[in-house]
DNA sequence: CGCTTTCGCTACGGGTCGTAGCGTAATACC
DNA sequence: GGTATTACGCTACGACCCGTAGCGAAAGCG
């Protein structure tokens, strides 16, 4: 999603390529070169587009990175193995061999650390990513729900904080376990941890 | 801890108040830059010395930085509130206040995303933030197997494995908490996160 | 007093930034 | 088809920061 074009019905339209090259080029540029030393002028020359025509559609690195990365967790997809427990791991199975990845680890942790200074960047990246996932924490407790595998929630709001809950546990221990301990989030891993976690929503509140 | 001096007993000595001058600008420059717009000419200027000096004790901003950073962990202690959980719960909402500090919140993330493309940076990451602030999960743990309130491990192996996943959990959960999904970690949130926590580690393995 | 190391200062080439300006290309409207 | 409008590629530019080199002076040790 690059910078508005205000219902603009005349004139030379956009390359629509454009935009896909360039957010490829950039995911390239992250794994060969990184977050520091990616730069605007190398990204547009492997994109095949000029450094002006970047600067026209995002407003700078931190919006044009939110945009490559965000487009590699659609890729999530909720599994139905049968049970709670079989789904939550497959679930972070698949989180995890995403930020496995270098394009995921080097760009996503920048934009966080910017988005504390940028309340607009902090917005692009919820309503792109964070939000946009928070549907596999939603369908996987519907199930589970359906199942009789978890409680159901008193009323709506206590509903939303389990949920806000349960996403910041996910998301934070496998980016942490990933990125800070440097160590993988491999099955057994997971397996460990699913356990932990649904014992814990599981008890009685 | 600059860069090392080795054995050097001859020669003027270096100034020890420059070391803390330049780690004390460097957190205010966080403040009121942020990462990106930290120079570290800016923060020679800030500290009173040249950026010569600069350069000969560290290698460049992201050492600086996360040396300047690992400074504001120090500070967490293992309070006794008499139950595991109240102690939890307190050292959770200690390390959520310190990164509810701007110089934490915008450093760490940035020195963390970093450290994803080098190796020397991560291992200084975890010997000087990560493992150094681990005891208090040890202690913790200790403290509460004495109690009675959690199991003890089989073996080492296991113990080491539940300390790790332990601290992935706390410290990924309050991070994400409060730089991605950019809500206070509170009172209630730490209590709700404690109990899931609690339950799921006290449950039978 | 010599030796050694640190310190402050200046200067420098190299790189990136973000923008301005221009001519050209592609579409919509009349 | 002509015209207005927008997108595009290209070049050039000042501004900024990087990291280092070189110098003279300062502060310790024997």
């Amino acid at each position: 999603m690059p910078s508005r074009t205000p219902a603009s019905r005349t004139g030379r339209p956009r390359n629509a390529a454009a935009d896909a090259a360039i957010l490829a080029a950039t995911r390239q540029a992250l794994v060969e070169l990184g977050w520091s030393k990616l730069t605007l002028g190398d990204v547009a020359v492997r994109a095949g587009v000029a450094k002006t025509t970047l600067y026209r559609r995002w407003a700078g690195k931190n919006e044009l990175v939110v945009d490559a990365v965000a487009e590699l967790f659609d890729e999530l997809k909720l599994p139905d193995r049968g049970s709670l427990a079989a789904d939550i791991e497959g679930v972070v199975l698949q989180f995890a061999a995403i930020l496995a990845r270098p394009e995921a680890r080097s760009g996503l942790m920048a934009v966080v650390a910017e988005a504390t200074r940028d309340e607009a960047l902090r917005e692009r990246i919820r309503a792109s990513i964070v939000e946009r996932q928070k549907r596999l924490v939603l369908a996987g407790r519907a199930r589970a729900q359906e199942r009789g595998e978890l409680p159901a929630e008193r009323d709506a709001g206590e509903a939303a904080r389990a949920v806000d809950l349960i996403f910041d546990m996910v998301a934070g221990a496998v980016v942490h376990r990933t990125l800070v301990s440097a160590e993988p989030a491999d099955e057994e891993w997971v397996h460990g941890f699913t356990r932990v976690l649904l014992s814990g929503l599981a008890a009685p509140g």
